[in-house]
DNA sequence: GAAATAATTGTAAACGTTTACTATTATTTG
DNA sequence: CAAATAATAGTAAACGTTTACAATTATTTC
């Protein structure tokens, strides 16, 4: 049906072998041939079927995503500098979302090897990696991205959440705030763990501030958790003045009940996000927060599996590296 | 070095093709070899070579999906429909940004049928159909989703723009709003032009309602945009009391203008948007807007798409699909 | 229990490329 | 101008599957 290699070759008059290597630019056609077949091709509407080349190349020039969510506001960013890195390298990416479903998440990871992608990104919906993860990174050029904890057996791309919950805490406490309190997502995720350790270690480092364990409380990663959460710290009128929130839905979320109970934010209670996603810039909402580097997260981690995939499986070697959290303030603390 | 059909035939002590018989839930081979070949290929860790089955079968199960940007707040709930769907039906995506450039995109029209792709669906980044468009079309399954005009030749999925701009012109008239305002995208987007007719029509069906040409602004569709035009108006004392933006960001960015100069919304100004894009009903920005069913749209798209495909090409038609518009009263209006 | 039929398995070609190796032709060299 | 060399082109195998067709084996039927 459509157009092969064979069809030019007969209509130029050439072996198929010739017409291969005319089209792929390999020295060693006559000039006057290769032009000859290139205008074949391409008066023919030639289109190189890449399943085949693929098949005996064993390179697809094609890798995969799988995220949790790519309408959760921080992953479009990350899903962007991941394609724009791999396009620019040629490389096409197969997006998946694992919804925050390990199952479904595994079942990408053995679609995608199937359709023998050269490489894997992945943004883990659960912290733990098993054994059956380590042996997945042993089959294929694996890249973490997100969340992931050091010694996770490949390379990975992460932010310091840690310095990012202190960052968070030490502006709280310059601020003057005294009674500080820690609203995370999912309690048994790592990033949420991490962001809490370093703002604890800030709330420590001040003798004059307290963080008590009642204003630490876990949700998830939604806006309404958010909600939930503060209101009923007002109900039951254990009011801090500052909050840190483990990231940006939920800080907009806690901000909303704040406002609902006639408070104002930041005059009688500070609202810290994290994540920095758009909206938090946006209009009213004027969050005040931590930057992720969510777009550099992605381009990194794309640079990263491309280098590895060039590298023979015994060659490749697994980096780690770790971005800079930076504070930005708006006007919610 | 991976495993393949013959090293499992070979253990199995059968020839390869009834390996893949066997692999395939074929019928016509014996329980008690397929149960021994399914337990050996298990051992072995075989992961079946999708590349080599979509060389002989001429299918990928793979669709492309270009949309201009996944950054942008409209993109994330589209590509999420068109994957839900996709993958209940088998099949993987190849997502792509445009950035809304037609030569980006035509690139990727190009790569995406040299890797065999079953299907297209396309989120054009320019609204005009051009010939080598609809020669694009006849070479593969395409359907196109929003800003897309009739009569493309080829299946589409939009959302009535006409009737959503109709439906905001008319809540904002009930509302006893005399003097309106449009504030568009780009001047020559299809959709930003459907926009404004449904808008003007509402106008013109009430005498006492004006919507003066000096009060039709376009710019782009970015928040900065909205603020710069909206800013502009008033500073020239050309102040209208609603304001219909072609979509959220737009209104968005108008309404940190319309704050900004000391008037409130709703009560001196009156916005409304379009689109309902998750940041609408964040926190404090509580956007009124239309609803554009945006996942569903994605969703169609890969339906219909899945189903042409399924189809012999001289067997496929071209649907198009016209989703209704919804208003989500909220505060701004 | 032989013939007919059904079930199972095997053989080989095909999918559209790339590429190692070989063959041919053109060019250089002394 | 013959020999040596360089440039160009061709042949055939390989990549890992699926599948039409043929071959074999098992089962039924009379």
């Amino acid at each position: 049906m459509t157009v092969t290699i064979k069809d030019i070759a007969e209509k130029a008059g050439v072996s198929y072998a010739t017409v291969s290597r005319a089209l792929n630019y390999k020295y060693g056609v006559n000039p006057s041939t290769r032009r000859q077949i290139l205008e074949i091709a391409s008066s023919m509407n030639y289109s190189p079927n890449a399943i085949a080349r693929g098949l005996v190349k064993k390179q697809t020039h094609t890798i995969g995503l799988i995220i949790p969510d790519i309408t959760n506001p921080f992953f479009p960013e990350v899903a962007r500098g991941v394609e724009d890195m791999s396009e620019k390298m040629g490389y096409s990416i197969f997006l998946c979302n694992s919804n925050w479903d390990k199952t479904k998440e595994n079942r990408y990871v053995k679609l995608l090897i199937e359709k023998r992608v050269d490489g894997l990104i992945l943004a883990p919906s659960a912290s733990v990696i098993t054994e059956e993860d380590r042996q997945i990174y042993s089959r294929l050029p694996v890249v973490l991205m997100s969340g992931v904890q050091s010694g996770s057996g490949t390379s990975s791309v992460v932010v310091d959440n840690v310095k990012g919950g202190y960052i968070a805490g030490k502006y709280l406490i310059e601020k003057g705030r005294k009674k500080l309190c820690y609203i995370g997502g999912a309690e048994d995720s790592f990033s949420v763990k991490e962001r809490f350790e370093g703002f604890f270690q800030a709330a420590e480092s001040s003798i004059s501030v307290s963080l008590s364990p009642d204003l630490v409380k876990f949700g998830d990663y939604r806006q309404k958790s958010g909600y939930r959460i503060m209101k009923e710290l007002l109900e039951n009128r254990n009011i801090p003045d500052a909050v840190f929130a483990s990231n940006d839905l939920l800080a907009i979320g806690v901000i909303q009940a704040i406002r609902a109970s006639g408070l104002k934010v930041p005059e009688d209670i500070s609202v810290i996000g994290f994540d920095n996603i758009a909206a938090a810039g946006f209009g009213e909402v004027e969050l005040t927060t931590i930057e992720h580097p969510k777009y550099r997260m992605g381009e990194l981690a794309a640079g990263i599996l491309l280098e590895k995939i060039d590298l023979k499986p015994e060659m490749q070697e697994n980096k780690r590296v770790v971005l800079e959290p930076e504070l930005i303030i708006r006007r919610t603390a």
